[in-house]
DNA sequence: ACCCTCTCCCCTTGGGTCAG
DNA sequence: CTGACCCAAGGGGAGAGGGT
């Protein structure tokens, strides 16, 4: 394996040819110990919009007691998966496994941009586990790097240093819909989407929501009409709301179709507040519970049983009684795993 | 032409299973 | 124990179909 750290571009064509034909699974793992290189096999399938990762990538077990008092680059995550040789095999339907072959193997290391944002989902995981939420972590609290079940089920717990209540066992992963973009983009180099944060040092000391939100306040309680004109968009589209919050962070095509939004799956959503309050645009969810979580007051709403910990974007307008509507906030928001004594 | 509703299907989540 | 694979439930979106 000594030749794998050095002739980067070889490494993946000789692999490709001594692996290609053979089932995924009849081989031993190697592992690449001296090279610090991690083999991973990833499957995909076609979709009708193109390449789509079939299941998230698990790296490591997350051992709650080990991991806290790490740095990133010592954590077990990192330590094991900064360079990883994916080797990726479609998947069909109906065919039996056998038959799959390795299509593609290529040395991936982590563009700067998403290690950012991993960075950020590796001290989210950490926060929790210091303040003894162990138990609580979702796949929905992180954006790229999340921490996935891995145990025989739910009741297969393991000991967190900060709270007595046993924590499920979970692993680090990367989510599938992140995958499906290094597929996309790394993999097979399918144009790139565009990306909301185009300067990667920007998230070195904020988090990517954190900047978000920044980035958008100078524009809360601006009208509909000024924004407009200030932003330069000149459509009345239904989804003007969305697009004037594009406007803001110098998005030129959909929010939702941006790097960011795609590869952490962020759900984006507007909200149009009636002068009286009330909420009219029909939602997959009841109206009163988006007027308790304007309130802040969200926690202990009812919400919590009625969602998939997906994270959401709300992007938030008011209107006022002469038909003027205004920009009041965007809210980043996810539900926190449920303690499942509570129900 | 537009809207509403209903259904179907795809996708993600949160697991489970199994072999080495 | 770990890595790879499998699966059910449920939400949400797309599209069909009907009403105005």
């Amino acid at each position: 394996t000594g030749r794998i750290a050095t002739g980067k571009g070889a490494i993946g064509t000789v692999v490709e040819e001594s692996w290609f034909g053979y089932k995924p699974n009849s081989n031993p793992a190697p592992d690449f110990e001296e090279a610090g290189v991690e083999l991973k096999v990833t499957p995909y399938r076609q979709t009708p919009r193109g390449i789509q990762a079939k299941e998230r990538l698990v790296c490591d077990m997350l051992n709650y007691d080990e991991e806290y008092y790490k740095t990133f680059e010592t954590s077990a995550f990192w330590v094991k998966c900064a360079c990883m040789l994916l080797m990726s095999y479609e998947h069909r339907d109906g065919v039996p496994k056998v038959d799959f072959t390795i299509d593609k193997a290529v040395l991936f290391q982590f563009p700067d941009e998403d290690l950012e944002v991993i960075r950020n989902d590796w001290k989210i995981l950490m926060d929790k586990i210091k303040a003894g939420q162990a138990h609580l972590i979702s796949e929905g609290d992180t954006m790229y790097l999340a921490a996935c079940p891995k145990g025989r089920n739910s009741q297969d717990t393991r000991s967190q240093p900060f709270s007595p209540i046993p924590a499920m066992k979970r692993a680090y992963s990367l989510k599938s819909s992140y995958m499906t973009q290094i597929l996309r983009r790394y993999i097979f180099g399918d144009e790139p989407c565009e990306k909301i944060i185009k300067d990667p040092a920007a998230l070195r000391t904020t988090s990517f929501e954190d900047w978000f939100s920044a980035k958008v306040r100078p524009y809360v309680g601006m009208s509909r009409t000024e924004l407009k004109a200030r932003l330069g968009v000149e459509t009345n589209a239904k989804n003007l709301n969305e697009l004037l919050v594009a406007a803001m962070l110098g998005v030129k095509g959909h929010l939702s179709n941006t790097e960011e939004f795609q590869k952490a799956g962020i759900q984006l959503k507007t909200i149009a507040i009636e002068p009286n309050g009330s909420i009219k645009e029909s939602m997959s969810f009841p109206v009163m519970n988006f007027c308790a979580m304007m309130n802040e007051t969200w926690e202990e709403s009812a919400l919590y049983d009625l969602l998939a910990p997906t994270k959401f974007l709300f992007i938030i307008f008011q209107k006022s009684k002469d038909g003027e509507c205004y920009f009041q906030r965007v809210k980043f928001w996810n539900i926190p795993a449920e303690d499942l004594e509570e129900v």
